[in-house]
DNA sequence: TCTATTTGTGAACGGCGATTCATTATTTTG
DNA sequence: CAAAATAATGAATCGCCGTTCACAAATAGA
């Protein structure tokens, strides 16, 4: 049945994501991903040409539709700071539920071909954000800065103080309260008076 | 001579520093430590339990080098605010200068006991920020705020504004001018809430 | 049903990096 | 200057990983 195959493949990706999610890159072995499918190694490779292409599609898929969500987030707010604060917030939010995912997406270095998928997605992300400054820029709202370093900035500010902190083990950890608020907060106070 | 035996040891530390600086904790196989050492594999044993023993020396031995520097220039200026921008910038152009090397201590994933070190090693530098906003919201300077998540942001933002773009290669790259006043001024406007 | 094609298996392969260890060179000591 | 101790060597070993492939099972088409 065509199904299974689908199935099958549709299988793969989750197992492959699910590893990701705990352990990062360095988890989703081959092997691991097998079993995690039900699958044997060589099966793997029946859908996908190589690991690296498997890997790949995962983050692309995850990245662009992370992308998509901050787009009509933005979209909604009517101010460029209210917009900045929301963008800030959803994708804070979001990466909180899956920390080790988006550690691995945004900072865990790989082979090559994943790396430049990385990079890709890094830059469609940072478009987000500069597009937002520059029009809040244009607007009065914001002073005049670098869009780039502000965006880079306001990247890594979130990164390391929401993703960062679990790259080791898979701890549930309760995170300090209004964590994502208190990030927004320093993102916005930054750029209104960079 | 024992002499000789505190020199190969040095010699050791040195070729790995300098491997790690240059192509990432990736670059530094035990072979090529020692091939850079003038020594054999074997030899490096000697020395060092493992290499992961090996590494950890290296990082925790740089991470303490830094952290000292950053006490002395924030001790000597007067306002929190110039602390903090002394910090930041003293700092920022440290890991300027070893691009790598900080990417490898700050961000690069490795083994677990490594792992562990950078952590350690992670929190006496998110000290020297804490201790520098603790004072700055007694004297009045900053306005209350959770010094835990504002020191993880300011890390973040440097860290990802100038140390993560070399990730992959090693280029050497005309950094944006100005670059380091930009962060600086992104982390105090965000700490002042301006 | 029987054959042809597709799909799945998992042991085997090749590469790489850390670690060990029998052996050799060097130094220390009596 | 021998003999014992110490240091250095580097080929061999081990473990892990991605990938392949000869074969087995399942499915499709006649």
């Amino acid at each position: 049945m065509e199904q299974r195959l689908k199935d099958n493949r549709e299988r793969i990706l989750k197992a492959a994501r699910k590893l990701v999610a705990q352990g990062g890159f360095r988890a989703a072995s081959v092997s691991a991903v097998s079993k995690a499918a039900g699958l044997s190694t060589g099966a793997i490779y029946r859908y996908f040409p190589s690991k690296s292409a498997l890997m790949v599609e995962i983050l692309t898929h995850a990245v662009s539709h992370e992308v998509d969500v901050l787009r009509e987030i933005t979209a909604r707010a009517d101010s460029s700071t209210d917009k900045l604060a929301a963008a800030v917030r959803s994708f804070g939010t979001r990466a909180l539920e899956g920390r080790n995912l988006a550690y691995a997406f945004i900072a865990e270095p790989t082979d090559p071909e994943v790396e430049a998928a990385r990079i890709v997605g890094r830059e469609d992300f940072g478009d987000v954000f500069k597009d937002l400054l520059h029009e809040g820029i244009d607007r009065g709202e914001f002073p005049a800065q670098s869009v780039d370093v502000t965006a880079a900035c306001i990247v890594g500010a979130f990164t390391e103080a929401l993703v960062r902190p679990v790259a080791p083990t898979t701890l549930p950890e309760a995170a300090e309260p209004d964590l994502v608020e208190k990030i927004v907060v320093f993102c916005v106070a930054a750029v209104r008076r960079a």
